[in-house]
DNA sequence: AGCCAGGGTCTGC
DNA sequence: GCAGACCATGGC
């Protein structure tokens, strides 16, 4: 025991039915990286890990020359949201026939809980934009702007970082119409105009529109933003894939059996649209 | 070459 | 409130 006890080397977190990468690329993140054999290295704020699954067990790995502490401990906790019995939701969502069918298609996938900025500047890049172009797009924004966490590692860059550029500095990111979407964002979040301790307070409907009040941000990005990052999982974020899954499959409606979790529901049936449709 | 991409803005009705 | 043009960029 040469560490100091505030500190440990990796993290084992209990994860029953749980689709690690499905979880990291089927399109709600855009921050994480597939280094092989079953890794990936992920990047959220200012922190950065290693992930891996050993049996039933997620286990994040800091990266040299970081250590996790206990505060980590809490946020990663957050970010896989472990508070949340998705095997029970499982069950429940089994219940209706066609939801058990996309339910088959996207087995073990969970909602993540990813930090405010960083979601908010994702969604508005995945504005009429493929999911690559949108992964290599906020690569590019991270290493340009943030700062390193690791050798070669770059985090989001801060509210007042990006709020201090001008629209021509983005242009190494080739991010197109969306640069100006990208600093009003910022300008917004760093002013305090946009707070998510503001977002807190607000229903879901008054918290679309505070957030609609960026430039770039509409009903899309905006409910992203809060089944993605706030938690909100009664969001049902409608893409042109979930438009035409919900025509196809549930005409009448999201069932009744998906009640306060449309928003997790809706990661099943987008999973099962992109195969499907 | 033309179409589309986890949309949004702006204009005109 | 709602339809349609337009928006940068890149892969197919």
């Amino acid at each position: 025991m040469n560490q100091p006890s505030s500190s440990f080397s990796s993290l084992s977190l209990p994860m029953e039915d749980f689709d690690l990468p499905g979880t990291l690329f089927c399109g709600q993140s855009f921050s994480w990286e597939d280094l092989g054999n079953g890794h990936y290295l992920g990047v959220a704020g200012s922190r950065a890990v290693r992930a891996h699954m050993d049996g039933t067990q997620l286990v994040l790995s800091p990266l040299a020359p970081q250590t996790l502490t206990p505060e980590d401990e809490v946020f990663w906790r957050r970010y896989f949201a472990t508070d949340i019995d998705y095997v029970a939701l499982a069950d429940i969502f089994s219940r209706d026939d066609t939801l058990a069918q996309c339910l088959d298609h996207a087995q073990g996938l969970r909602v993540l809980r990813q930090p405010f900025f960083d979601t908010l500047l994702s969604f508005i890049i995945s504005q009429n934009n493929h999911i690559p172009r949108i992964t290599a797009i906020a690569k590019r924004l991270r290493e340009t702007f943030g700062s390193e966490i690791a050798p070669g590692v770059y985090g989001f860059p801060t509210p007042e970082r990006l709020a201090s550029l001008s629209v021509e500095d983005l242009a190494p990111l080739r991010a197109g119409f969306r640069g100006k979407y990208l600093i009003d964002a910022a300008r917004k979040v760093a002013s305090g105009i946009v707070s998510e301790e503001m977002l807190a307070t607000l229903s879901d409907d008054d918290a679309r529109k505070h957030l609609m009040a960026i430039h770039g941000v509409g009903p899309k990005v905006a409910d992203c933003v809060l089944l993605y990052s706030q938690g909100r999982n009664a969001i049902i974020p409608m893409d042109v894939w979930m438009k035409r899954a919900m025509a196809k499959a549930f005409p009448e409606g999201m069932p009744k059996e998906a009640k306060g979790y449309e928003g997790i529901a809706q990661q099943y049936i987008f999973c099962w649209a992109r195969e499907h449709l």
